[in-house]
RNA sequence: GCGCGGGUAGCUCAGCGGUAGAGCAGUUGGCUUUUAACCAAUUGGUCCUGGGUUCGAUCCCCAGCCCGCGCACCA
């Protein structure tokens, strides 16, 4: 940190005099080109003996025996057992895994693959090469990194000597490149379209600011995608998605990142209700494919089962008012708002003074229902308060046409019949304008009046999905460089 | 922002008003199929920072910093 030589722990100066001691020998200690033939991990798993390989990984693990030794090349695949001895490598190649090596070190070998007595796959080292002198030590090699400011700081730490977070890491990459061919086998088209905005719109958040110097402008990170993705609904892009990241200017918690990734999807000429199907579908898939079925068991730190979530379809359905009155009484909704106050002083939610009707059932909602709610359920027929862009409910104009679907105890994934009458929509959006001092996107607007198609929309929150589907506490485990306060 | 909990060796942790300990890693020696290798010896500390109380503070008190959890914020 401070690169002072002098305040060097004994151990940091060991590993630069062993750096020393390879360039002495003429051994390049940074290594360069190492053709490969498999991964560790990949080797282990699909093993052959007899076999001629070339592999390269990370020294994770060393057992020096005398004249023979094992050790440990490890990556994002696994790990795979190297064997060194004496006589087949002569002493120079010996000692320098021996007493030049450390635990860190990533190195290439070039031998034989063979299975040693006690029936682990091995690889018999003919020779080898230093791809990279280590310089720091290694955290704990059986319990790992578990500082908590540690693993998200340098995230590397945690990733070398933890495999519960690999092994989260590397699902979420395959659920994301699943979800992408999830959708473009369904005919949809991958867009990217402004993370800085002029007018920060789609949803009720506050931004994060910026300037664009030649433009002299203020710009906005965008808080979601949706208006443009409507923009390109009206351009006759039927089906399209965008899987990126959004910008909330909000507290941190477990549930929430200032960053976070989002995937929106606009199908033309569909609904809600097909959307919810959707979404389903996708989401059984992913489970299916990547956590062995339709229970998701979590587990805590002993790999006892906390929490089963059961995604076998179909999923609950309810309409939001019919949720409430079944929490907060028949005649919630026929209450006054001081009732109302009263009501759920009985029933334990805290309210605060200034709260509208819709606000105090939608705190009713969070607490009683969304918090409890582990296996998915769809809430249908919102307050058409909550959400301005969707489409009124025929029957009933108060509510909108959409779903929200909710599992684990939190909000995965909105799901709307799109609204996409100009005249109605600036209506909306002006009435909303109204109480949260929003600017108006007037582009978005224009836009609409040329004719966008009538359509479903979602929008998934990949983080949480990744959540519910790895078993992951906090957000901060399944996002790799989580938002830290500077130290 | 508020409340509670935490910060001790490179890592994982214990400890305590009397100047600090274990396991792993490291170092030294032994060992040619081990795997948390083993056996023996051994190095390693700003006990988060700054004040205060005290004969004496890593420990008690106050303030600050960072982390976690909860609350608040959050369609």
């Amino acid at each position: 940190m401070q690169g002072q030589e002098h305040t060097e722990s004994e151990l940091l100066h060991i590993r630069r005099e062993k750096l020393e001691a390879l360039v002495a020998k003429g051994i390049e200690p940074f290594g360069g080109r190492f053709d490969t033939t498999h991964p560790p991990g990949t080797l282990r798993k699909d093993f052959e003996p007899e076999l001629p390989v070339r592999v390269g990984g990370r020294i994770t693990a060393r057992r020096v025996m005398g004249k023979a030794a094992f050790f440990d090349l490890a990556d994002f695949t696994g790990r795979i057992q190297c064997y060194v001895s004496k006589k087949d490598v002569g002493d120079e190649v010996f000692e320098l895994l021996a007493e030049m090596l450390d635990l860190g070190d990533w190195l290439g070998v070039e031998g034989k693959t063979f299975v040693t007595k006690t029936g682990e796959p091995s690889v018999h080292v003919a020779s080898m090469q230093v791809l990279s002198k280590s310089l720091r030590p290694l955290p704990d090699k059986w319990h790992g990194v578990t500082d908590k400011e540690i693993k998200y700081r340098q995230r590397y730490l945690d990733l070398i000597s933890n495999e519960r977070s690999r092994d989260i890491f590397v699902t979420r990459s395959l659920m994301v490149a699943e979800i992408r061919r999830f959708l473009q086998d369904r005919g949809f088209l991958e867009v990217e379209t402004p993370m800085m905005q002029d007018v920060p719109g789609g949803a009720a958040a506050t931004p994060f600011e910026t300037f664009h110097n030649a433009l002299g402008m203020p710009l906005y990170l965008r808080i979601a995608p949706e208006l443009f993705l409507k923009r390109l609904l009206v351009g006759g892009f039927t089906k399209v998605f965008e899987l990126n990241r959004n910008f909330r200017n909000e507290g941190l918690s477990r549930r929430h990142n200032p960053e976070f990734t989002m995937l929106e999807a606009y199908w033309a000429f569909s609904d809600f209700e097909q959307m919810a199907e959707l979404v389903e579908t996708l989401v059984c898939h992913l489970a299916e494919k990547y956590c062995g079925g339709l229970l998701i068991e979590h587990k805590d730190d002993e790999g006892n089962v906390t929490r089963t979530i059961n995604l076998q379809r179909p999923w609950r359905r309810a309409p939001y008012k019919d949720l409430i009155r079944g929490v907060a009484g028949a005649n919630w909704f026929e209450l006054t708002n001081e009732e109302k106050k009263t009501r759920c002083a009985e029933i334990g939610v805290e309210v605060s003074g200034g709260m509208e009707d819709y606000e105090i059932s939608q705190q009713v909602f969070e607490k009683l229902i969304e918090e409890k709610s582990f296996d998915p359920l769809f809430v249908t027929h919102v307050p058409k308060e909550l959400v301005p862009l969707a489409k009124q409910n025929k029957a009933d104009s108060s509510v909108v046409d959409v779903y929200e679907l909710v599992i684990n105890g939190q909000e995965i994934s909105p799901g709307y019949s799109e609204l996409n009458d100009p005249i109605v929509q600036r209506e909306r959006l002006e009435h909303q304008a109204g109480e949260e001092v929003q600017k108006l996107d007037e582009d978005f607007l224009l836009a609409l009046e040329y004719g966008m198609p009538s359509a479903g929309g979602i929008g998934i929150g990949i983080d949480r999905l990744v959540m519910m589907l790895t078993g992951a506490e906090s957000i901060r485990d399944v996002v790799l460089f989580p938002q830290l306060k500077k130290k």
